[in-house]
Formats: C-alpha cells, structure tokens, sequence
DNA sequence: CCGGACGCCTGTCGGC
DNA sequence: TGCCGACAGGCGTCCG
C-alpha cells in the first residue's frame, strides 16, 4: 500500500478536480474488499456533492454534504481520474461518476482496500476512533512516544508501526525513520531514552516529509491519480537494499523478519 | 492490557 | 519452459 505519503500525495493531487464535484451515482462491479461495499452505498452518495477531500491516517475522507465516503488503499489500492467512458481494466472495482463527466476510479486487485460511506462525522467511525495522533502535527514529539512506550517490550518497529501510537508509519517508513534515528528496530520499545525518541520522532517526520515532496514512493502497485510514479524510491537508504553498502558507514544492510515485516536496518549505525 | 500469529487476496519473482 | 513456494506497501481479529 501506499502509505502515509502516497495518500497524500494522491489527495493534495485530487483535491483540486473533486472539491465542488457532484457524485452522480457510484458503480461497483466488485463489493468484496477488506469489508463488503454496502448495497445501499450508490442510493447513500448519489446526488451529494463533494466538499472536501483530506487524509486521516491512511483514509482518504471525502467529505460530502451529508457524513462521508471513507476509502482506504490497502496494500495495492490507487485511484485515477478518467474520462467516464473509459473501459475498466482487470481490478478496476469502483467508479465514482461526477457531474464533470470525469470518473475516479478505484483499482485494487488485492482487494485489501476499503470504500464506505459513514453519517458525518468520519472519525466516529470505529476504524478511525481509536486512531492516534498524525505524526505531521503538532502533539507528536519525543516525550509522547517516550511516555506511550513506559513498559513496552515489543520492537520498537512494531511499537512505532502502531497505529493507537502514531498513525501512517508503515513499513517502509518505519525501517527508513529508525535508520535516520541510529535505532536498532528489533530494541524493546520500553528501554529507549527520551532523547533517543525525540530523535525518532523528527526523523519520522523528516522522512515522511521527504517523501510527500517526492510525491511518495514508487512501488509496483503504486500510481499518483495522474498514473506518474512517485521518486522517493531513489530516496530509500535501507529498504530493500540488503547486502548493499549503508550510506552511513558502508556496512551492508541487513533484513530480518521483525513482527512478520521484513525489517532492514545497518547493524553498525543503528543500536 | 500486551504481544504475537494469522488471514484476507492477487501478482511477481526466484529457484529447481 | 513450468511449477511451487515465498513474499509484497495494511490491519483487524483472535488467542494465550
């Protein structure tokens, strides 16, 4: 999946081409994704109009009259604006038609994604309730995960992959972020100093800001609504780069399986 | 409460 | 060339 920065990319990109548009009607031509599309959800859109699109975690919020239609890309998901004549490929599930004649399309073809329409608001949702905070705003700093990871002894790159901790780190970001920070991803969460958090939390930043100015990264299944490629792979200084050289101090990157992610990290750099 | 394992899907890749 | 297992960006759920 996309993560964090993928969706953001994909709605600061939609924003101005959706905001203001109304949903003519929603065609679906497979409801079987992480949670089946409710039958009722074209007679629950159709008609309203879009007032704004953000990004909670990784949800895209589309914000509509009345409540909103929540879409999530899981691992392989990507949206597209189209032309709403242009035929559906293999894993093209869902249209939304607009009033523009333009069709945003969403393609999954691992079906882990999700599309559902919720009276407002959507963080009331129970997906979205338990959330914790977004990593780019204020309130996320060191102190924050150093109180939340008092006793914790799961890996820290579990810990940070959390989404009740922080929301949007996923695993390319995570191995990236503890990189950045010098940490060893498989330290129990619980014994890491408070300075060593703050240095974590603004390389979590800092990584995740890259990222979305590189327009996320580019991976198999992941295209920007305008079906360019992101650049931030180029950017990557240890996910899948085992046995190369760290850019730090030469040694080769290692992978281990950390929580059943693979996890890359410099063994030298990172304690 | 916490942590670890599992399952949901399809596509791709490497090894034999 | 073909087959088969491992693995891939997420995350809710279950179990101990």
């Amino acid at each position: 999946m996309p993560e964090l920065p993928e969706v953001e990319t994909c709605v600061r990109g939609l924003r101005p081409y959706l905001v203001g548009q109304q949903i003519l009607s929603l065609q679906v031509r497979e409801r079987r994704l992480r949670w089946p599309i409710a039958l009722e959800t074209d007679r629950q859109v159709a008609g309203q109009s879009i007032r704004e699109l953000r990004r909670r975690a990784k949800y895209l919020v589309l914000e509509l009259e009345r409540g909103a239609l929540l879409i999530h890309l899981g691992m392989s998901g990507s949206l597209r604006l189209l032309p709403a004549p242009t035929p559906p490929a293999l894993h093209d599930h869902v249209d939304l038609l607009l009033g523009n004649g333009q069709c945003l399309r969403l393609r999954d073809p691992r079906r882990f994604g999700m599309l559902q329409w919720v009276p407002a608001p959507a963080e009331a949702h129970p997906l979205l309730s338990h959330l914790g905070p977004e990593p780019l705003a204020p309130g996320f700093d060191g102190a924050y995960l150093h109180r939340r990871a008092a006793g914790r002894r799961a890996a820290v790159k579990t810990f940070i992959m959390d989404s009740e901790i922080v929301v949007g780190v996923g695993n390319i970001y995570a191995s990236e972020s503890l990189h950045l920070a010098g940490i060893h991803p498989n330290r129990a969460a619980g014994r890491i100093a408070a300075g060593r958090y703050h240095r974590l939390a603004t390389a979590i930043r800092a990584v995740l800001e890259a990222a979305i100015t590189q327009g996320g990264t580019s991976l198999r299944d992941f295209v920007q609504e305008d079906g360019n490629p992101g650049y931030f792979a180029r950017c990557l200084r240890v996910y899948g780069r085992t046995g190369q050289p760290c850019a730090g101090c030469g040694e080769p990157i290692r992978q281990r399986r950390i929580g059943q992610r693979s996890s890359f990290y410099c063994a030298r750099c990172q304690h």
